[in-house]
DNA sequence: CACGCCGGTTACAACGTTGGAACACGATAG
DNA sequence: CTATCGTGTTCCAACGTTGTAACCGGCGTG
């Protein structure tokens, strides 16, 4: 077993523990003959440094947790794919939680379940409101992804978002441009959740400036985003007397796309000749999908890249920084759901 | 901040830090009453233990990594889940990481990291040979899921995994039944790794045993077990003249089922009218899919609970004791992709 | 030549926790 | 009345690391 310690490195190389500590962490203060000796005895005996009696000593663990909702819906696992891509090359190692959806588990989870052996927290929040994270991040360094509810003045945290009214004004545009009048959006939350109610307002605006009315009936409520609940939305809306069915519909999340698009398949239903379908995520599942579904594409590279980037500055200032506010990109990418030709998939 | 220490308590309840430190760990020799006064202090002052001092004084640190090639598969992603849920039931803190499929990667996360940070790994190798991790794991205690590559005298580890061998010959004796003849294997490894092979080796049985012939052409490479892999390999397969075209696929895994199911879709063939297609992994994306996907559904939830539990038992005993194989259930769910009539999810 | 200075090094204490030995106390036994 | 015991508690050291202060030698300066 290892357990080689500072002491172990001191003695071989016939110097101060503390001298090995300062060369292992590269401050300047050593004649570089001493550090090469030093140098190589900790190549000769493997030596790591213990990370807890490190952080018991300073304080920092280098260690920062990822909370999302659920690991198994796709645009969290490739967001925390990115997010520990990004970390790693700082330097900090991630720890990935999930709350599953459940406002006290976030809440616990914000305010870094064991302070004491995280340094930050990456917050993705479903349920817990703005209000109630404030009173948890007692100056404890917590970035939180989507969500930015309250106004630009009423800010509690770091925030990394897209901005989803115009990424759900793009969509419904989209679909009123292919000459849609009747467009259903599946995705308005039980709990009304920011993200929920920020698409649906973009959706609206879009509906609005076009002169088509808002239908509240082709707007169902879901209780979560995932491939179940856009199959049962979807089934309802397909079920509807001939007239008052959608002819297209706008699904808050790429699960649900999946799941309404699973619907109209059973149903008999063309995807895009009688529904078009569109969704929001920009998952490899919406691509391969068959059809392929058209889709906002969030940069998730850019959103994890400024989420751990923010994070890191905070954790280095110990004094507190003002809130920022981060708006990473997003894209349309045009496919086969809504579109209609088929096209093959460029790998 | 909160920074409450066990002398903090100690004061406010009027006893020694060594009373509180039995208090809350709930060792017996403490009498009643100062017990609940310790309790109410420790309620009071909100004291949360330091695991980094708890970890540097006691060698465990209540942290075990769970190490995947890659968490944007859908496969993996839903097994950190319940691999997550099952360790958090036992007490124990689950750190994900990533190897993307580096064999170096592998070997270190095998180590451990810091050894001194966890106190086991859970490993599901994709290129790390058993004798190079039989190399790092000095007696670190790791559990392997899948990959059992030598016989049964030369275990190097726990291992959880399913019997390869006999689900593929499930899925290949499923598409036998169905009247095929020509059924291609999407998913033989460029490095040859050991999944690979023991799918292989089952469809192979599955085909000797029906008295079909193996033909190595409908059997093409690929670099990984990605949607992309499978879009390309079937692309291929769907363009050999008519004759030699495959009336049935089998996939090494979901993903690459969905990528040669978009691959038939673009090529203008039906599924499974043409071709019949199954996968292996009993993901959600494959119940969605159009036409919904028949595969193998590995039990994720019994390989989490069993390689949990087997790294736990591993870390309580310090002591070596012997290797142990777990072999976890799985079934086989028919589906749309080789039934054929259009049947409703049951969500 | 004495002085201060500075680069390079060491000694010591502390971070919060726990294992083990030591201790106080009342009860029980001899 | 003392010796023994068990129960509950305290004291001390240690885990591996780093910050602070102190130290030591040689160099340049006055």
């Amino acid at each position: 077993m290892a357990a080689v310690t500072l002491k172990d490195v001191a003695e071989r190389a016939g110097v101060s523990i503390k001298t090995v500590s300062n060369v292992v962490r590269g401050i300047p203060r050593v004649s570089e003959a001493t550090r090469s000796r030093v140098a190589r005895a900790v190549d000769e005996l493997g030596y790591r440094p213990n990370p807890s009696a490190r952080r018991l000593r300073t304080g920092r663990s280098g260690l920062v947790a990822l909370v999302v909702p659920d690991l198994a819906t796709p645009y969290f696992a490739e967001l925390a794919h990115h997010v520990r891509a990004e970390a790693t090359s700082l330097g900090l190692t991630v720890l990935i939680e999930e709350s599953l959806g459940d406002a006290a588990e976030e809440l616990r989870l914000a305010g870094g379940v064991g302070a004491s052996l995280l340094d930050g927290v990456i917050l993705s929040p479903l349920r817990a409101t703005p209000d109630e994270l404030a009173g948890v991040t007692d100056d404890f360094p917590l970035v939180l992804l989507g969500e930015r509810s309250y106004g630009r003045d009423r800010v509690v945290a770091d925030h990394v978002l897209i901005d989803n009214v115009a990424a759900a004004r793009d969509i419904t545009s989209h679909l009123i441009g292919l000459g849609r009048t009747r467009i259903a959006a599946i995705g308005v939350d039980h709990q009304g959740s920011a993200t929920s109610r920020q698409r649906l307002e973009g959706h609206q605006q879009a509906l609005h400036a076009a002169g088509l009315p808002f239908d509240p009936g082709l707007a169902p409520r879901v209780e979560e985003f995932d491939r179940r609940n856009g199959l049962l939305a979807m089934r309802a809306l397909a079920s509807l007397p001939a007239g008052e069915r959608p002819d297209a519909v706008f699904c808050f999340s790429d699960l649900l796309a999946v799941g309404a698009q699973r619907a109209l398949h059973e149903a008999g239903l063309a995807v895009p000749g009688d529904v078009a379908v569109a969704g929001i995520d920009g998952s490899q599942e919406a691509l391969y999908s068959t059809p392929s579904l058209t889709t906002v594409v969030p940069d998730k590279a850019a959103i994890a890249s400024l989420a751990v980037k923010c994070l890191a500055a905070r954790i280095r200032s110990r004094t507190p920084l003002p809130f920022e506010v981060h708006v990473a990109p997003h894209w349309l990418e045009e496919r086969e759901s809504t579109l209609g030709a088929r096209r093959a998939v460029r790998p």
